[in-house]
This record gives structure tokens, C-alpha cells and sequence, in this order.
DNA sequence: TACGATCTTTTAAAGAATTAAAAGATATCG
DNA sequence: CGATATCTTTTAATTCTTTAAAAGATCGTA
């Protein structure tokens, strides 16, 4: 009778996934720092350990003694949880059409021509790439 | 001391307003029946309209006496709901590049040969129109 | 060795999301 | 008209997410 709790990471353990992904292993102290520079958000260390140790039990993130304190890193590659949350984009708003996605991106997005021509060489070496 | 509290639809809001965006403007035992077959999600009545009440509020949704009961029509367009998700994805996945989104969406998605071409005719027309 | 600085663990609090029972309102049909 | 079926509102319970204080552990140094 709740909520079933996703197996993406939420929110704030993405920004801290971002973080290890830049550069790990890191101390909490480390990355509280970057934490707030970066992503612009101050928590207490207590706060990013409560939260690391979280996604340390989900499996997000492995962590290992280092004297006294711990240093933490991910887990998972960006590259697979960035999929994870398209997945679910694409099954939950788009029905599973990726067509749709791309056209809803173009739609309401606006691309420059840069990032136009970086997308069409994408899709064209994608197409050749199949073809074998 | 918590969360903010999103400006997109929930999960289930979504799969609410995909209804509406189907067929609308439904009484709550209707889309209480769609959203069971459609999206295998079984409520009951009093859950249906306190969500579409919560929507109401949030101005996801509209709603109109009819009899003794309530019928609701969706408030915003599907494009724009879906726009607000990918914007979000976009800036908090990827950082803003939409390139890097479509890179992930070609490596971690499987996407036919058609789909494929569907994506690159969208991309084509709109490199196009961009240029006048 | 005792104190302080620094880490970690434990505990908790508050808002958001989801689900639904109980109670209240209203219309319809014998 | 009165019972019944059908709707809506009110209330609440549970889990997830985020934030952090308080308490406990540990290490270096005076």
C-alpha cells in the first residue's frame, strides 16, 4: 500500500553517481564538497554518508576503508544507468517508440546545428553499423 | 527538510493522464476500468478519484459535473507533459547534451532497421527547416 | 595517556506518493 | 417516500526520499 521504489537511483543518488563517475575513489568529505560546488547543493556530512551508505545497500556504490574513513565509488557504469532511466522514459511515456522520443526531442528542445549534425552522424553511423 | 515535490506527473499521474489523453472526458469508473486493462493496474474507485482529485488540484486535469458525477479531461497536452520529462532527463542525465541522449539511446536501446530510418527522416526535415 | 578532531552509526523527522476504508451526499426506482 | 446503488470527501496508513542531530568509534598529538 506505498510506493513500490525504483530501481533507478533517485534524484540525489544521481547527482552523487555524477560525481564518483567524475572522479572516484573519494572520501565523504570530498564529495560533499563537490556536492555543493558542483551541483550546487550544501548538505551536512552526515547527510552525503547517510546517503551514500543508502547506496551502498542498493549496490550502487562499493566503499572501502581507508585508515579511518571510507572511500566510495560507483558501482554501476553511467553508460547503464543513463539506459536504465531512457528505458523507462521510453516504455513509460513513449510506449516503447524511440521515434517517438526523437521526435518529441526535436519538438520541444532546441537543438542548435551542431548538435543537429553531431545527432544525424550518430543515427547514420548507427544505420551502417546494422546493415552488417 | 525533504523533497520538493515534482512539477511533472508522478508515475501513476502519467499513466492516468495517457488514458485521458486517449479518450476523455471520462467518468472515474472508466478510467478506473482502463487503467486496470490498459495498464494492468488495479484500483479501486475511492484510489482513482483521490488521485484524480491530487491532479485537479495540480492542475494536471479538469473537471465538470455531469449528473451526479465528475467528468475529467486532461489540462495539458501530451507534448508538453513528455517535452517536460525529456527536458529533465536531458539537463539531469545528460547534463544538457542532447547528443549524448540519443548516443545512449542508440547504445543501449535496440532499435530496428525502421525505426532507424523513421529517426533519421525526423532529424533530416528538421535540419532543414532549421536552415531558412 | 587523555583530549580533540574527524569519521561513522543510529535514530528520527518531515514531505511526497500510493492505496483505500469510512463517512457523507445524491439520484433513481419500486 | 424510502431503500439502494453510486459518487464524492475525509481521513489515514504505509513506504520512499531527503536531511540531519546525537551518539559512538578512532586516530593523532600534546
Amino acid at each position: 500500500m506505498a510506493r513500490p521504489g525504483s530501481e533507478h537511483p533517485t534524484e540525489l543518488e544521481l547527482e552523487l553517481l555524477k560525481i564518483l563517475w567524475d572522479d572516484a575513489p573519494l572520501p565523504v568529505r570530498e564529495v560533499r564538497a563537490r556536492l555543493e560546488t558542483k551541483a550546487n547543493r550544501p548538505l551536512t556530512h552526515s547527510s552525503v554518508i547517510t546517503m551514500l551508505n543508502i547506496m551502498h545497500r542498493k549496490g550502487f556504490v562499493s566503499r572501502k576503508k581507508e585508515g579511518k574513513s571510507f572511500l566510495f565509488s560507483p558501482k554501476l557504469m553511467k553508460k547503464t544507468v543513463a539506459g536504465g532511466i531512457m528505458g523507462d522514459v521510453l516504455t513509460r511515456v513513449f510506449d516503447g517508440s524511440s521515434s517517438d522520443l526523437v521526435l518529441n526531442l526535436l519538438e520541444t528542445v532546441d537543438l542548435d546545428q551542431d548538435e543537429l549534425a553531431e545527432i544525424r552522424k550518430l543515427i547514420t553511423r548507427k544505420a551502417k553499423e546494422q546493415k552488417q
